[in-house]
RNA sequence: GGCGACGUGGCCAAGUGGUAAGGCGGGGGUCUGCAAAACCCCUAUGCAGCGGUUCGAAUCCGCUCGUCGCCUCCA
């Protein structure tokens, strides 16, 4: 089955083909002007989970996401935070960062900085100046719309149309209300580079133009960003980019991701209605955000809310608790040689090889129909589900866990794995515990075996006190016939 | 005004012609000293409304109502 995508330029799922054997992708990426919000952690999840699909598929993908670190905003930032908008940029970009690591995003293969590729913009802008696609005008460049007889196949927009609008003031010294500026003279104080025309800075959608060309070439096979950036942006950056190469198309495959509402408008910073991603991560932990954002389709406009972060929270659970009782179920087989063959083992071991099998085709096939990540997760679940109920059986019957439900166990444990390495959730026992707090191993288990004493003499009361110290010290226990366990989470 | 997306149970969300996945919440069980977790069962004669095409439509067509985005910085 081949891999289907909805390209927003002919408007319809198409199989994917790229090129090459390296799959070119290249994603819009922040203008460091504020912390990134939770807008901004659906687009980058949503491209990790495409990277990570194709990957996982065979593919090899070269992802180049940069930084527009030169903007007007982040003149702005720096006058707001008082700092060098050098600084504020270097600032916010740590940010970003640091969200996207705790998030679980791969990081990008090349992130060019708009202000490392200041020689090759001027070249661009000076080879559509030459070719008569730009114009200068007291020190800024224009591109001249009305030479690219293509714009607005993007958004699906005709000059004409575009110009009933009426919105777009015309600019001093613009031919056309909807040329848009390659270079912008620098006002006193403001960050400028010497140019043939002034010195100043790149318009906004050049910078992306131009790093494309330099890190990836003319052609490229992905090319994803917001919906909002549609138009003007991606459109100004196809106007650009084929005008000074001649090559068509710029981009195979145009993605983009729905916008992120809050109450009923977009999520922005400019409307101050955001959340930050650290916000967030500090109130529910990574893991929990990042099934929040998996659980809804990339194209949908998702409107955010504590409430359905909370269900992600509950959904999580079923997961992070077939992790634990792989690891249990494992020890416990392992722990038990088979008698020789029984049957009601052998029938646990091929259901979950079973439904390992049949999550597994579920998953690419929701996959394969545009990142259909909402059907993706049920197939998970239904796994996680199939684990959970082994334990089940275990737990009432302890002789079922024997050697001979290794094998069921390994290829469930590894496809399981898999689909949640696929969807970038990090499930690991190890970095549970790494998370939590104060009390040492030693000292839980002490705990733990110190209440069990207690049970034993049907002292309830202290039982039950100890189980609420462990648990407002973040640890959870569960008693199994086998024994107790325990967990931080 | 132009361009585009969308309207499925209390809520979130799959489903592009064959008779409504999954999740959260709610109800009932199993297990437990009691819990927690997990597991099992139940929870939409109906998919904004009205017409039409079809043997058959949530799915195709038309109209109406409603929501949102872009057209200005924006992921």
């Amino acid at each position: 089955m081949p891999v289907e995508l909805f390209n927003t330029l002919t408007g319809r799922k198409e199989v994917f083909r790229p090129a090459g054997d390296v799959v070119s992708m290249y994603v819009c990426g922040l203008t460091p002007k504020n912390h990134p919000h939770i807008g901004h952690a659906w687009l980058f999840v949503s491209v990790d989970v495409m990277r990570r699909y194709l990957e996982f598929s065979g593919y090899q993908v070269k992802h180049v996401q940069n930084f527009t670190d030169v903007d007007d905003k982040i003149i702005e930032a720096g006058h707001r935070d008082g700092i060098p908008p050098e600084e504020a940029a270097a600032r916010y970009i740590e940010s970003y960062w640091k969200g996207m690591d705790a998030l679980n995003v791969l990081r990008p293969t090349v992130t060019p900085y708009a202000t490392r590729f200041i020689p090759q913009i001027v070249r661009m802008i000076g080879e559509l100046i030459a070719q008569g696609y730009a114009y200068q005008a007291d020190g800024d460049v224009y591109y001249r719309v009305t030479r690219f007889p293509e714009y607005g196949k993007l958004s699906g927009n005709t000059l004409e149309r575009l110009a009933a609008g009426a919105r777009v003031e015309v600019g001093e010294h613009k031919e056309n209300p909807n040329d848009f500026a390659l270079w912008k003279a620098a006002k006193p104080g403001e960050p400028s580079w010497e140019s043939p025309w002034s010195a100043g800075r790149p318009g906004w959608h050049i910078e992306c133009s131009t790093m494309i060309r330099e890190v990836l070439g003319d052609t490229i096979d992905v090319h994803w960003g917001g919906r909002d950036l549609i138009f003007p942006h991606h459109e100004n950056e196809i106007a650009q980019s084929e005008a000074a190469t001649g090559k068509k198309p710029f981009v195979r495959l145009w993605m983009h991701v729905g916008l992120m509402q809050t109450g009923s408008e977009k999520m922005a910073h400019s409307l101050g209605n955001f959340v930050t991603i650290h916000d967030m991560i500090g109130e529910f932990g990574a893991d929990v955000l990042r099934m929040y954002l998996v659980s809804e389709h990339y194209r949908t406009p998702v409107t955010f809310s504590i409430e359905y972060i909370g269900r992600a929270k509950e959904r999580l659970k079923r997961l992070q608790a077939a992790v634990r009782n792989l690891a249990f179920l494992n020890e416990q087989a392992a722990a038990r040689p088979s008698p020789g063959e029984t049957f009601a083992t052998g029938k646990l071991a091929d259901a979950l090889r079973d439904q390992a099998d049949s999550s597994l085709a579920a998953f690419r096939e929701a996959m394969d129909d545009d990142l259909t990540t909402p059907r993706a997760i049920a197939a998970v679940e239904a796994l996680a589900k199939q684990i959970n109920t082994t334990n089940d059986e275990v737990a009432h019957d302890p002789s079922l866990a024997t050697e001979e439900l290794l094998p069921g166990l390994h290829y469930a444990g590894d496809v399981f794995g898999q689909l949640c390495r696929v969807l970038g959730l990090d499930l690991s026992l190890e970095k549970a515990g790494a998370e939590t707090s104060g009390l040492t191993d030693d000292v839980i288990q002490d705990k733990v075996n110190e209440r069990n004493a207690a049970r034993q003499r049907k002292d309830f009361a202290s039982a039950d006190r100890i189980r609420s110290e462990l648990a407002e010290a973040g640890v959870t226990i569960e008693d199994r016939p086998q024994g107790t366990i325990w967990y931080r989470a």
